[in-house]
DNA sequence: GCCTGGCACTCGATGTGCCCGAGTGCCAGC
DNA sequence: GCTGGCACTCGGGCACATCGAGTGCCAGGC
């Protein structure tokens, strides 16, 4: 077990490296933070330090960083949540008041976070399997062609065309329309299949055909894991990471494109609460030098998608958690309100 | 006016520049294409040209590099575009047509884009002002909450809330919605605000109010400029751009995260063919350092909106022009069959 | 037992001088 | 108008010396 003391060095050494994007050596350290003791001692604590793991040296004559395992301590057990001030809250509220639909909503918050944490920002639509069904709409565009539009609470839009295997009326359209909305409107989107299933019983037999398919669309609509859309902005920010370039900032760009990891990578966090995944704790080789801090937002109590920063692991975490969750909670009384 | 030969010796620099993306020397052009002149003469063309401003000197003692006027020389005069071949062709054509929705399309196309030309690919949605309604669908959600959701022939569905002054029965907007549709089904959005002007006079003094501002929100849908949507991809080929990373792709990186900017460059090519902004040429200080190679879509004769990449004014032109206009030609069946 | 000052050591960063060679401009001659 | 020859320029790369921040270790003191 680490000494208070030593608690206390780590801390300082997080702290400075993260301002000063540079190897933090034991005599800066007693002298910015007032830790009361010599140098020498502090080397000490260092070196131990540096048996754990917790820190390490880029060069021998040099001063130490935290590694990723430091990074953990940090975030676990040295550092809170630092919460907006009050004029920071105002600006989010205000920035996310003006939104028009959905997209806007989603766009906005990726600006407003990228600026806030001055990293990438990744939005998560709200996810279709937790949301419930506000409407669904069908449309008789040609005989046997029917467009098929389902409105979510969070207000989120998907639509489909149907090819019909027969022609269909725009009674029994009308029909459908009606008996689909009497069950499902207001549900989960996971109880629907099990609402729906016999509803093609309730037709006339020339149209049984039509209103299976028609719901199996909606059913796959549903399902479709890969309809898990994402927002990314505030690449430009990765420019201010160090000055090795090339390496660093090309395989980051690669996984961000890689949609699947994000959404992967987004879904791994269970616990309500601010997830912080550092450096090589993610899965994802291309963001190993990268961390990832994200958080669960929905207009209820519950979680209907993910949003969150991707940044060096040299970070300020305790500002951007706290950002992260500040953005996510207003998103979330946003979209109550639509 | 400048000798044919002089001419050649532009093409030959530009070609080795492209290829090898180091300055390039009268000797090393003499050798690698068959000049059938001595390097001394080369020499002299090359200080004509650099008189004239086609190519320029890094330093002193180092080879020559075209300048935006030497580029914009070789695109109008010296090379064509180079057609895609078959199996690439094939490649596209399949690639987009597993697409499930609009979303779906453009995001297959910013991916294409972007792996065909290894640069830095940008997909404008469909414009609303260019395309036609499809079909208005008004919903009651309470009964004084409408929600209005436009559906254009590329597929394109925009929706937005409306909150009516007095309470709006399911009769009253039976009827909306059908006079609606049978007026502007169909038609150009252009023409959308002339044919519904007369609309509130056939309703009930009490219902006017709503029917009035259930078509505001319509028109404001149409009109908002900042609804041009577009979607971008292929930011990792940045990092194949010099060595003089930060300062080269910092701009870059934010310009393309004003999409205002984005589409104005889009927005400037007016003649149908391929568009070429080559560096300074880009009014986006940003962009100066890239070219523009963009052209308009569409299902039918006419566009309905742009795509194109973004990338180093040293590039294969013939090649990216190529692809860039495959693409689009393919984008537009995929979009007339939907 | 823990902290401290002192000391020798390491090694990356920085600066200097030098050489090399690719590439140039110019000129006289064919 | 093309060519070969020649003197010149200048950036890149290498070797070398210097500098200093930072370290590890040790003996002494509270």
């Amino acid at each position: 077990m680490l000494s208070e003391r030593r608690l206390q060095v780590l801390r300082a050494i997080v702290q400075d490296y993260v301002g000063t994007e540079e190897p933090v050596g034991s005599k800066a350290l007693t002298e910015r933070h007032g830790l009361g003791v010599s140098p020498a001692t502090v080397r000490n604590d260092m070196a131990a330090l540096e048996d754990e793991g917790y820190i390490a040296q880029p060069h021998t004559s040099a001063g130490r960083i935290p590694t990723d395992k430091g990074y953990r301590l940090f975030v676990d057990k040295l550092a809170g949540v630092k919460p907006m001030t009050g004029p920071e809250r105002r600006a989010i509220q205000n920035f996310l008041e003006g939104a028009v639909d959905l997209d806007d909503v989603v766009a906005r918050t990726v600006r407003l976070l990228a600026q806030l944490t001055r990293q990438v920002a990744v939005v998560q639509y709200p996810s279709l399997t937790r949301s419930t069904v506000r409407h669904v709409e069908l449309l008789s565009l040609a005989p046997a062609r029917v467009m098929l539009v389902l409105i979510t609470d969070t207000g989120r839009v998907e639509q489909r065309m149907v090819d019909c295997p027969a022609p269909f009326g725009e009674t029994a359209l009308a029909d459908l329309r009606a008996r689909l909305n009497s069950r499902v409107a207001g549900r989960r989107f996971t109880d629907v299949p099990r609402l729906v299933e016999d509803l093609p019983d309730a037709f006339e037999h020339e149209d049984r055909g039509t209103v299976s398919t028609v719901l199996s669309t909606l059913l796959e609509t549903l399902v479709e894991e890969n309809e898990e859309r994402l927002m990314i902005g505030g690449t430009a920010n990765l420019t201010r990471f160090g000055h090795d370039f090339p390496l660093t900032i090309r395989p980051v760009l690669e996984a961000l494109e890689e949609q699947v990891v994000l959404l992967k990578l987004l879904g791994e966090a269970k616990d309500p609460g601010v997830m912080v995944r550092i450096g090589h704790e993610n899965a994802h080789e291309g963001l190993n030098s990268t961390s990832v801090v994200s958080v669960g937002y929905g207009s209820g109590g519950e979680a209907v998608a993910k949003l969150g920063v991707v940044g060096p692991t040299r970070m300020d975490y305790p500002g951007t958690m706290g950002a992260v969750r500040a953005v996510a909670r207003y998103v979330g009384q946003i979209l109550a309100e639509s």
